[in-house]
DNA sequence: ATTGTTATATTTGTCTGACAAATATACTTT
DNA sequence: AAAGTATATTTGTCAGACAAATATAACAAT
């Protein structure tokens, strides 16, 4: 495994290497200035080093070369493979980490293993940029009443059966925990990813997966009464049998209608 | 300016301070073995030092408490600070670098710039997950046309007079450069994204704004017959009639209809 | 036979000190 | 006035060292 991971032949090239387009191109501009030559060059930026050895080992992964699961080499060895020094290659690997691609572990057998980034790194951008904006939070309910109809629209057209029997599956588990509020909780939104997913549309699950959790997050902590976790249930079987008669607009409009009465919840005690 | 951070009195603790409460734990776990208590404690993860840090001055940016386009103090002074050392301290620079809260420059005037992130991070998010599931193309193309009608019809009621008459000046510079190409195509992403904004839903907006940019950035490679975009002028200026109009549904048709036609040059060549 | 103890090796986490590179500013030279 | 020079400041990179976490094995104790 010394040299499966084709690194060994990577440049190392110290700043100054990497600089050097740009210092020649710096002379040129220097000795043409006696005509004045009108030019129009965007300003380069110098990569770092860190930022090379993040892109190359994020394609290995993103190319599958290396798989997921899998275990990089210790940093010792990916130190010498890469040429670079240690502090580059943890700032590095801290940039991959950023990214949910990576994660590492102390001790032997523990190293920097290579994960399968979920909707969750999603989630963490939009949150952050929201906060930044102090986004208020009814606009997420809003965008969810608006997306997770679109896909009950189409998955009422796409489910498969297989996926109609999960859902009931999990009616059925919400049901069962409808006295505990946190278990309630989490197999509601179980529930609503499952519709997420039903549009067979990976980059609208992925969008409705974030919003969602993100809405969850804050209810988890409003908590939800127990009149409202029974209507829930019923909306959630009526959605289903919706999407059994494989009639889209009636499946959109109870979804939304549920997520409507939902809301309120929110909208009564938020400014 | 010196501690106008406040970070002076951060503990700095190292990782057997920090680590304390686990070993503790795991004291009391053992002494209870013997009577097979069964016990559900989610696994506990030691943070790092660069990550308390990222989280600390995370925090200072999203509180307000250092306002966009500030320069932190300098490294040394971070370290100081701070009570770690610059290896730390850089390691948790990368995090927030990845965030798109900062950026650095070499030399005096140089330092550590608070950015403000906007929707290119989400874009990168998206686009790694994207990749990873090896989704096809067309699912962008699709989520484009069931999102993009959806800002059209909210943003025909919402839309201000400002921001219809910003969309008929884009509609004249598409006009205008209709011969560049690319000239043409960026003015076509600058108009999409005034409809973005029309619903004023961040959500919504950074999502579609996600999206259009992944892919503009693929048609730029394709490229855009003459046709195709005199076609999209007038598409265009339907559009807008049908928002000035305050028409929402019809609105929403017309950008579907356009966006169909348009995603046919990709399936075309696609597989 | 399970449990506890100790030793050891491996890997990541952190610190220190040093030098190189980039760059704004003041100064000098032409 | 323009170009070159010196200098100071800040980030970028490197090397080496030690601490902490942890899997494994060997051994002792009950």
């Amino acid at each position: 495994m010394e040299n499966s991971l084709g690194l060994s032949y990577f440049p190392a090239p110290n700043r100054a290497e990497r600089k050097a387009d740009r210092k020649r191109e710096d002379k040129i501009e220097v000795s043409a200035k006696r005509e004045r030559v009108a030019m129009r060059l965007d300003t380069l930026k110098v990569p770092r080093a860190s930022e090379l050895v993040a892109d190359k080992l994020r394609s290995l992964i993103v190319n599958g070369e290396v798989h997921v699961g899998a275990t990089l080499p210790s940093e010792k060895e990916l130190v010498s493979q890469l040429g670079v020094s240690r502090a580059t290659l943890r700032e590095a690997l801290r940039i991959l980490e950023s990214d949910g691609l990576i994660q590492t572990k102390t001790g032997p057998k523990g190293g920097i293993q290579v994960l399968r980034p979920g909707a969750a790194n999603l989630t963490r951008s939009l949150s952050l940029l929201l906060q930044l904006e102090d986004t208020p939070f009814t606009m997420l309910l809003e965008a969810r009443r608006l997306l997770e109809p679109l896909c009950a629209n189409l998955g009422a057209e796409r489910a498969t059966a297989q996926e109609l029997t999960e859902l009931e599956h999990r009616i059925q588990l919400m049901r069962e925990q409808i006295d505990d509020t946190g278990a309630y909780v989490q197999q509601q939104l179980a529930f609503h990813k499952g519709i997420f997913a039903l549009a067979h549309n990976d980059v609208l699950r992925l969008y409705t997966t974030s919003v969602g959790d993100l809405i969850s997050a804050r209810t988890t902590q409003v908590g939800l009464p127990l009149a409202e976790r029974e209507i829930g249930v019923k909306a959630a079987e009526g959605i289903l049998t919706a999407l059994r008669s494989r009639n889209g607009s009636l499946a959109a409009r109870r979804v939304e209608l549920h997520l409507r009465a939902f809301d309120r919840m929110f909208t009564i005690n938020d400014k």
